[in-house]
DNA sequence: CCGGATTGCCTAATGGCATTAGGCATGTAC
DNA sequence: GTACATGCCTAATGCCATTAGGCAATCCGG
């Protein structure tokens, strides 16, 4: 009884982890399914990830990688609203398009791995956004984070299902928030 | 040999599991930690809890009622920004003095268990804060969303340790936030 | 082609976990 | 003081993550 070999590699389990992690939710991962997926027992994966917790991390790396890519695209070019509503739209289709690797990019990791990590681009590409506004420190870093904060609030509210599936739609509410937001970031406070 | 029996009930056990939640983490209760908590075996715990899905959805029922009390007390006698900022204040407060609890908040309950929860009260205590701006709909609704998000988000971040520990404080970018906020939803839209 | 080194995947074993079944002892009511 | 109810127990099951060690498929120098 010949048997034949899968070809596995690091890099393949990771990607079929993130499919999973998609289809599942990325907390149900799990090194058994996945072994099912790729055709191996279960054993068998750990001669590319070293555990549960490796491979989750290394979901979430290349989530926010892949994330981080589609941003990045997104805004050539663009400033102002524009590069705000790109920027914002390309995080809530990656979260409904990928469900699990979005929820991967909200894994905790430790310090050294995520500052190695996509994030830090992430953080730039909103600080870059900021530059079309006339913001001078501290209140940049003010808006850097609450655009972090809106973004990834909708974006979990929306996809948990909070916003009830009734009038106004949810892409209406999309649309108008980030009106709203772009027309704070460019007023100058009132007195 | 006499043994004394611990006198637990579903209320107790739900009670020291929050308690688990806010010192390991929501994701780490386990009815094996829960049991040694409780001076009790493993098994014991079956007879007030039906599962760990069920453990779990009575810790962030709880949660859920908790945070509504708080909200609801923060809330009376207050309008406009003062109630905005109050109840935001609330959550931020209890996510941070309850981490465990505010995560079993956003714990996933089936649509009939949520109907009947304390989340009812923070929509309409939203819709209530909104009262005191003059929208009218769908920018209610909008509006509601919105302040769920942030506060959301912000929490989750902040909660997360995702704003670095520089300058400026993420205590000054709150209340920057909260007065950017107000002023938002105080201010006719740009034409 | 061929023999040996490499290594991808296997089986087997361990220990932890959630959960269930059934028993015994502790409290309660007559 | 006997009888019932029930709070907690021990024991067993089956799933999971992880590790150790073995065998066979592939690769590589002749």
């Amino acid at each position: 009884m010949t048997r034949v070999r899968a070809g596995l590699t690091t890099e393949r389990v990771v990607q079929a982890g993130a499919e999973l992690a998609d289809e599942l939710g990325f907390e149900r991962v799990t090194p058994t399914e996945l072994a099912r997926r790729c055709g191996v027992r279960t054993a068998s994966l750990y001669a590319h990830v070293k555990s549960l917790q490796d491979l989750k991390t290394r979901i979430a790396l290349l989530a926010l990688e892949e994330l981080a890519d589609a941003a990045a695209a997104a805004l050539a070019g663009r400033a102002g609203r524009d590069a705000l509503a790109a920027f914002a739209d390309v995080c809530r289709d990656y979260a409904r398009q990928h469900p699990g690797r979005y929820a991967a990019t909200q894994f905790r990791l430790d310090p050294d791995t995520a500052a190695d990590s996509a994030a830090v681009r992430h953080s730039l590409m909103l600080r870059a956004i900021l530059r079309g506004y006339d913001l001078a420190e501290p209140d940049r870093t003010h808006a850097v984070r609450l655009l972090g904060s809106v973004i990834h609030g909708y974006v979990s509210l929306e996809t948990a299902g909070s916003f009830s599936h009734s009038a106004p739609s949810t892409q209406d509410t999309w649309v108008w928030t980030l009106d709203r937001l772009d027309a704070l970031l460019r007023n100058r406070p009132a007195p």
